[in-house]
Parts: C-alpha cells; structure tokens; sequence
RNA sequence: GGCCCUAUCGUCUAGUGGUCUAGGACGCAGCCCUCUCAAGGCUGAAACACGGGUUCGACUCCCGUUAGGGCUACCA
C-alpha cells in the first residue's frame, strides 16, 4: 500500500435507517458508493438516519454496523470511527436541521401550518382508495383547493386528481405565524413550492431528468412533533457533510426534485445523483420477507461467505462489458464504473448465490475453509469427535457445500449411526434388494477389518478384489454399503468415507442394516 | 387516479444502426470423468414484449400500447 494517492475531494454516504437488519438492497446501495468512493480515493461516510424515534433501535444500528464489516465495507467516517463532520447519526443533527428550518422560514421561502396531518391511517389507505374510486368519480378536479376543513381522506381523493397541493394556512402573515406559535398551537413547517416550474438534473445513470412543481407542492420540512422530515434532513446533512456524489436506491428518483428544491432555497448546490435500480424478488415484487431471507445477517448465518455476497450484489446491475464474472475486491475497484449501471431493476436470484458460494468455498484453502465452516459445526459433533477427525469430515465436503450450515445435513451421518428411520425410502428400495446385498454387507466389514494399514487405497483394493471374485460390478459391491453407513445413496467416495469413519464402525451399521433386511416387516 | 422510471433467454447480463444465423453466466438437459453424489470438462435447448414510424437497413433512434416497478405521508 505505498504510494498512497492523495484523497480526491469524492464525499460519499450510504444513510440507513435502523429500523431493522442491512437489506441485500442497502447493502448493494452500500457498495456502489463505497466501491465509488474507493475507486475515486474519495471518502466513504456512514450516516445513521434515526430520526424515527418509535422504529430504530439500538441494536438494528449494531446489526447495520455488524453486516457492513462482516461485507468488508469499511467507513472512512461515521459511527465509531469519527470524523471531521460529526455527529454521524441524524436524530444528533437535529439542531443543526432545525437551524437551517429557520433560515428558511425567515427568508419567506416557508410557513407554519396548523392544518391536520393526512398521514395517520395509513392502514385504511388502500381500503379508502378503493371505496372512494368505487363510489365517487372525481372527475370535477377543482371541489376547494384548500384540506383545510375536508376530512383527510377526502383532500387524498383530490390530489389523485392532480390538484395542486396546498393549504391557506401560506395566507397567513410572518406575525401571524407567530401568533401561532406563541399560543403554543402545533404546526408544522412548509416549504413554499410554485407551481409552474420545472425541476430538473441529471442522473448519472439515467440521464436527463425533469419534473414540475405542481406534481410536488409544499412539502413539510419540519413536522409539527418539531422532528425534521427525512427529505429536510437529508439535504441538511449532505450538505454540510459536503457530500458529492448521492447514490442511492431508484425508490429515491421521485424524492430528488423535492430536495433540489430545497437545495435551491438554502442556497446551496446539489451533489451529483445517481439512482440506482431496485432489486426485485423472483415474482418481480419488491423484495421482502415474504421471499425469504432478506438480510444479510440471514445469509450469513447460513454461510454465505462475504465474498460471494459481494461478488453476487456487484453483478445485480453492474457488469465490465467483458465476461468475466469473479471479481477479488481490487479488481472490482479499479473496474467499478456508475456510468454501466443497468436503469431496471433486478431479480435476486438465490440459485445463482449459492453457485458463487460455492465457487468461493473452493477456492480456499484448506486451512481457511476449516476455519469458516467450524462456526457451523453442530455443539454435538464437536463433543463427540476430536478435532481432526471433524476436520477430515468437514473436507471431505469442500466441494459439496454450497452453503457452510449445511454441513449438518450433508455430514451428519459421520457422528451418528442411521437409525431405521434414516434411511431415505428410494434409496433402500433401490440398492438395498439385490441378491449380492446380504453377502456383501457381511463379506467386506469382515474383510476389512483385516487391513492391517487402514487407508483408502487399502481399501479399495479390498473392494475391488472382492468384485471380481464375485465378478460383481464395483457400484454393487459399494453401494449396500454407502446405504448402510450413510443412510442414502449418495455421498462422499465411498472410501474415503470408509478411511475416516473406520472399520468398526462400518461392521457395525452393516449388521444393522442386514438385522433389517432379515426383518420381514421391515418398512422405509 | 396523478407523476416518474424501466423493458434482450426462466434469472443476471453483453450488445450502442449493418460484424446478430443475438455472446457469456446461473439454472435446466445430455455426454465425458466415475464406486454414487458433488466438483471439473464438453455439448445442447432457451430471449430482442407488442404496434406504428425514421432509415437503404433496426435489438439498437422516435411515438404509442402493454406489462412491471417507484413515488404520491407531518415514514425513512
């Protein structure tokens, strides 16, 4: 790492809310800006947008911190590292937020409104828009321009219609204002909005974007519990964060303008956005719970490894132009590029982790990979083997793993004889009813146990003398006894298997297995 | 409903007016290897949403339709 190039003035943030675990979505949001940042020797800052007080917590803001170490996307600035442009959790920023609220408001570029919030029965939305579509055509537009004294729900109904959003309460004098506010009544603060404007800016990766300020309307900077709204908020701190560059998800496309807007009125110039696209579940719905595991702390507890969760997110979207498909993390850096973002969004496709996974076990060493998989090692297995001998186990499965915990389902049979209820059905059924079996099953663990040095090659040769005595075929002879040790009728090498798991315990599960074939009522 | 974004194999994508009988990867099928399963190697099936333009020529440019997604909160 010598020769380190001077840092570029590239400010960066990824800004979760820590109302639950890092998303795969975040956590792709995440890289781009930090492979960004990286890419360009810019600064890469976390920020913790906290500022609902009910919904983030604590322990979701550790999560966050967990999951983005664990993915190895470290923060040159934020929560416990520091910086120049601290604090780096937002609810901490919020007399700076409020500061610049006033700002605005003195310069008559916003107002304190007294009319009530529309927001509360969220819930019932969807029923209201039903009902009022179903029982009413609001085909007129123009029924008051003013939700002042209509009920909620009705004010909704008529912005469907495009009608411009906005209260009287703007009538109201500076002096007025404060009247309000000395009689202590609750209000929020509106930014003006007129209509008849275009807003525009270009996205880096969507180009050219304009929307017009009568689709937008006042926006609340500040809500009347005298918290800072998440548009207000963020323009606030990413601009005295100085960041240069917003990346971040397309579901922010239409929050953009708002912000340019406040932008505007503070006198300050915008960052450069680049709006990246969404990532979708396999029935191209927003991901969410419902596809399963969506964070990813959930695809590390399965043993995802962090390179391939990486490697998987980096492709969602982005690509070299060339084909190549595994990336180390310096390669990934100096070929990351906003501009060859895909604009549509993508569909997670678990099939296609799991192949990388799979691929990134196998290109550890054998050292690494025991170490890796150990955490996922059954408590029982560790009591009831020594460590080499889980060793040998866990490598005899290197190439068979696609996710590290699922070893216990895969291996589970070298800690643990079958029992009746073991053996899968197709298996039994299928080897288990040749003439050979019985004789095989009794013939081999006797032979075996003869082997003076147990190890495979000695084994096979056992084996494999013993088919052509019998002039059996190799596969008749291995497979009663892959079923009878294993359960199924597949694993592992057979002797290799054999050379960890030792003969005892392979005359052991034979017999068993001969006990049931004698049993008539023997069923799988 | 309004505003906005998007549209190549099932999925992730290459493709920037002729090189496309559309390339790669996952998955799928087959073959090889082989004691089974994996891993690995090889082969194969599989796509330009639809309709109009523009052009000598459209996957590539424009318009519309359709479909999917986002926003439309005093949530973030």
């Amino acid at each position: 790492m010598e020769n380190k190039e001077a840092k570029s003035n590239v400010r960066v943030r990824f800004a979760p809310s820590p109302t639950g675990y890092l998303h795969t979505g975040g956590a792709r949001t995440a890289l781009f800006n930090w492979l960004f940042a990286r890419k360009h020797n810019g600064t890469f800052i976390l920020r913790i947008e906290d500022t609902d007080e009910k919904r983030s917590t604590h322990e979701n803001t550790q999560a966050i911190l967990d999951s983005l170490r664990w993915l190895g996307l470290d923060w040159d600035e934020g929560p416990e590292v520091g910086g120049d442009f601290a604090p780096y959790f937002q609810s901490e920023r919020k007399g700076l937020h409020l500061k610049y609220a006033d700002r605005l408001w003195r310069d008559g570029h916003a107002y304190y409104c007294d009319c009530e919030p529309l927001g509360e029965e969220r819930e019932e939305r969807s029923e209201v828009e039903n009902e009022y579509s179903a029982e009413n055509d609001y085909t007129g537009g123009t029924r008051g321009q003013y939700g002042i004294k209509t009920p909620a729900t009705q004010v909704k109904a008529e912005s469907y219609q495009g009608v411009f959003k906005r209260c009287k309460c703007i009538e109201r004098t500076m002096s007025e204002q404060l009247k309000l506010l000395a009689v202590g009544k609750a209000v929020a603060l509106k930014l003006k909005v007129e209509p008849g404007e275009e807003i525009s800016f270009t996205d880096i990766i969507r180009g050219e974007m304009v929307f017009k300020t009568e689709d937008i309307g006042d926006q609340v900077l500040v809500k009347r519990t005298g918290s800072p709204t998440y548009n207000f908020a963020c323009v606030v701190d990413d601009a005295t964060m100085e960041i240069t560059h917003v990346i971040r998800g397309e579901d922010h496309l239409s929050n953009t303008p708002k912000q340019i807007l406040i932008y505007k009125k503070l006198g300050l110039t915008p960052p450069a956005f680049a709006h990246l696209p969404l990532i979708l579940g396999m029935d191209r719905a927003r991901l969410s719970k419902r596809h399963g595991a969506t964070s990813v702390s959930a695809y590390r507890e399965i043993g995802i490894l962090p390179e391939a969760m990486v490697n998987f997110l980096l492709l969602i979207g982005w690509n070299p132009k060339d084909e190549r498909e595994e990336f180390t993390r310096d390669e990934m850096i100096a070929n990351f590029d906003l501009t060859g973002i895909q604009k549509a969004a993508g569909v997670f496709n678990l099939e296609k982790l799991f192949w990388f996974n799979g691929r990134y076990i196998r290109t550890l060493s054998d050292e690494e990979y025991l170490k890796r998989i150990y955490e996922y090692v059954p408590a029982e297995w560790k009591k009831a083997q020594r460590e080499d001998y889980i060793a040998e186990v866990l490598l005899l499965f290197k190439d068979r793993v696609t996710h590290l915990s699922e070893i216990e389902e895969l291996a589970w049979w070298f800690f643990r004889a079958p029992n009746e209820n073991d053996f899968k059905k197709e298996a039994w059924l299928e080897i288990m009813n040749g003439e050979q079996v019985e004789t095989v099953l009794k013939v081999i663990p006797a032979r075996l146990k003869a082997i003076k040095n147990w190890e495979k090659t000695e084994i096979e040769n056992v084996i494999r003398k013993y088919a052509n005595e019998k002039e059996l075929k190799l596969k008749d002879v291995v497979q009663p006894l892959r079923v009878a040790i294993t359960g199924d009728k597949f694993s592992p090498g057979f002797f290799e298997l054999a050379e960890i798991i030792g003969s005892a315990e392979i005359a052991k599960r034979a017999e068993f297995a001969r006990e049931l074939l004698k049993k008539k009522d023997f069923v799988v």
